[in-house]
DNA sequence: GCAGGTAGCGAAATCGTTTTCGGAAGCGCC
DNA sequence: GGCGCTTCCGAAAACGATTTCGCTACCTGC
C-alpha cells in the first residue's frame, strides 16, 4: 500500500537498482539522478519496507530489551536506564525496542531472536534463567545481561558494585554510631544478594561487631514486601537502630511501617535504600541510598551488544560500575 | 545462519512448499509428512524468519506503543497499562512492542509505521501532536490514542472520565466541609485539563461557592513540579483547606511540601491526587485519589487497534471509561 | 474400461529490497 | 583508429517465506 522503491523507479523511468543506489549513497549514480530520486522519495513519503530490507541484508538494526519480571516492580529502575540506552543505540544507528512478556515465558524471547526480529538482546533479569542463556549461547546470538552478575565467562553483563555500595552504607551507619544494624536481603537476586550480604558482614567484622542472625531478614519482589520484615524487626528487643533495605522500594515500606508505628526516621531508626530511584524522594524524610549510574548502565549495555554485532569474535566482558552513597535524610 | 524452511525441506527431501504447508496447517499434506516436518522443525529449533514472513504476508502481527513523553514521568502510569495491553494483544495473536523516542521526534514514529515494522500503533501522548495524527490519517494507518481525548471524529481514543472523577473528588471534599479548595491544573493535557477544571467549577457552583482565581494554579510535567505551586497556595491568607492535585505524582510533592512546612495532612490541609498510581502508597498518609481502570484502558486500546486491523472500514470510537474515588487517608 | 473425483505433492510467482556484474557510452591518448 | 579508462545505468540473483495452480496417482462407481 505505501509507496515502494519500484513506484519511484517507474515514476522516474529508472531501474529499481539505480533508485536503491541513489538512496543508499552509492557513487555510481550521477548527481542529477540522485537529486531526482531524493526529491521523488521525499514527495511520496517513501520509507523502505523494513521487512524487505531486513530480509535482504540479513540484519535489522534493532536491539531488543526483554523484561523477565512484572513491569510494576522494575519500572522505576527501567526509566532510569532507558534514556542512556536509547541515546546510545541511536548513536549506533540502531533502534531499541522493549518487549514485554506476560507470563514470563522465556520461549517468547528465543522465538523473537531466532526469527531474526532483532540483532541482539538485552536481558533485564531479576531471576536467573539459565536455560534461556544457554540457548542464546548455543545460537551464538548477541546478548548482554543487565543488573545481574552471571557467573559464566561467556556471557557479558553490566552490574553496579553491590559490595562497595553496601560497604559505603555500612561505613556511614557505623560512623554515625549505629551498632545494631538490620539487613534486608532480596533472595531472588542471588549473586547481587551475596555481594551485598558480604559487604554487610565484612563491614561488621571490620568494626568488630558480631552479627546477629535475627537482624538478617528477607523481602520478596512485590508491593508491600517491606512491611512484614520491618514488623518482625520491631518485635526484637532491643530493635535495631538502623535498617539497611534491599532497595529503595522496600525502604519506602520500611519507613512507612516505622512511622505508622510511631517511630521517627532517622532519630529512632535510620533507614537506607539501594538503587537511587525517584521513589526515594516520595517519602519524608527522603531516602538515603546508593545511587547506581543508571544512564551509564543503559549506555554500556547497548555498547556491549553493539560491539558484539560489529566484531562477533570479541570476548565477553563483565563490568562492575561504581556506585555512590547519597544522603537524603533517612540515615 | 539459523535454520530455514529450505533446510528442513532438504533434510526431508521435500519441497519448501510442502514444508510450509505442513507447518501452517494446510489440509493438502498427509498426516505422515506433517508429523515428519513438525518433528524436524522441533529438532532444529526452527523459527520462521520474521522478515521473510512479514514481507510475503504484508503484515507483521505487531502493534507498537509509542511514548511521546520522557519515560520518567509516565512510567508509573505505563506500568498499570501494560499488563492489560500485553494480555489482550497476545489473545489477538499479536505482539506488543514499546518504542521509545529520544528527543520526542515524531518523525521516527511515521518512519516505523511507513516502513511496515508494525501493523498498528498506540499513541500514549501527553501533549498533542496534530501533525503526526494528520499524517497517520492520511496514510490510513491504524492507530488509537490513549489517555487523551482528541477532538476529531476520525480518531479513536480511550480516556478516563476526567470530569466525573473530579466531581467525585469535589463532592467528597465538599461533603467533608471544605470550602476553600485549591485546584492544580496540568496545562499540557488540554482536553483532559478542561474536563477536570469544568468538574471543579461545576462542583463549586452546585455548592453555591464562588470561585477564587488565586486557588487555581498550574503545574508542569517534571520532578518537584508540585512544590512551587503549593508554596504559592500556602502564602495565601487564609490558605486553602484542601488541594486537588492534577495527578498522583504532583500530590506527592504537595504532601511533602505541606508536611515539611509543619502542616498535617489531612487535618490541616486535605490533598487528593488523580490516576491511582502506586506512588500514592509511598507517602504517609497514602493519597486519596481517583483510580483509573488502567488494565482496562490497556485492553481496550489494543482491542480497538485490532478491530481496525480486522475491519478497516470500522468507524473510529471515542471511549470514556468510568473512574472511581478511593480514599486512602490524605483526604 | 472410462469419466470424474480426491489426495498429496511440487513448480513457480511473489513480496520489496540490496548488491554484484556486465555493458554502453563517452573520453583521452598514443 | 584502437586501446583503455571512467561514468553511469540496468539485468538479474539473491534473501526466506507464502500461496496459487497444476500435475500425478489412485480410487470410485457405473
Amino acid at each position: 500500500m505505501p509507496t515502494s522503491l519500484t513506484d519511484i523507479a517507474r515514476r522516474l523511468e529508472l531501474s529499481p537498482s539505480t533508485v536503491s543506489k541513489a538512496l543508499n549513497g552509492y557513487r555510481d549514480v550521477s548527481s542529477d539522478t540522485r537529486e531526482l530520486v531524493l526529491r521523488a522519495a521525499l514527495e511520496l513519503d517513501y520509507q523502505p519496507s523494513s521487512a524487505a530490507r531486513d530480509l535482504r541484508r540479513g540484519r535489522t538494526d534493532r536491539i531488543g530489551l526483554f523484561l523477565n519480571t512484572a513491569l510494576e516492580y522494575v519500572v522505576d529502575y527501567l526509566s532510569g536506564i532507558i534514556p542512556g540506552a536509547v541515546r546510545c543505540s541511536q548513536e549506533c544507528g540502531k533502534r531499541l525496542l522493549i518487549y514485554t512478556l506476560t507470563d514470563n515465558d522465556p520461549g517468547q524471547l528465543l522465538q523473537v531472536c531466532r526469527a531474526g526480529e532483532i540483532d541482539g538482546v538485552i536481558l533485564f533479569s531479576t531471576h536467573y534463567d539459565s536455560h534461556t542463556i544457554e540457548a542464546l549461547l548455543q545460537d551464538d546470538f548477541p546478548f548482554v545481561v543487565m543488573g545481574r552478575y552471571i557467573p559464566d565467562e561467556r556471557v557479558s553483563c553490566v552490574v553496579p558494585d553491590y559490595y562497595d555500595g553496601t560497604r559505603q552504607i555500612m561505613d556511614h551507619l557505623l560512623a554515625a554510631g549505629h551498632r545494631r544494624i538490620a539487613f534486608m536481603t532480596r533472595p531472588e537476586l542471588t549473586t547481587a544478594n551475596e555481594a551485598r550480604l558480604q559487604g554487610y558482614l565484612d563491614a561488621l567484622a571490620a568494626a568488630e561487631i558480631g552479627w546477629d542472625d535475627r537482624l538478617i531478614v528477607e523481602t520478596r519482589l512485590e508491593p508491600d514486601s517491606g512491611v512484614a520484615p520491618t514488623r518482625q524487626l520491631l518485635a526484637l528487643t532491643p530493635y535495631p537502630s538502623a535498617i539497611v533495605a534491599a532497595h529503595d522500594l522496600v525502604a519506602v515500606d520500611v519507613i512507612n511501617t516505622l512511622q505508622t508505628a510511631g517511630l521517627r526516621v532517622p532519630q529512632d531508626v535510620a533507614v537506607t535504600g539501594f538503587d537511587g530511584l525517584r521513589a526515594g524522594f516520595r517519602t519524608l524524610p527522603h531516602i538515603s541510598t546508593v545511587q547506581q549510574p543508571l544512564e551509564r548502565i543503559g549506555e554500556r549495555v547497548v555498547e556491549l551488544v553493539n560491539r558484539r554485532l560489529n566484531e562477533p569474535a570479541a570476548p565477553a566482558v563483565q563490568e562492575t560500575l561504581p556506585v555512590q552513597l547519597v544522603l537524603r535524610g533517612s540515615a
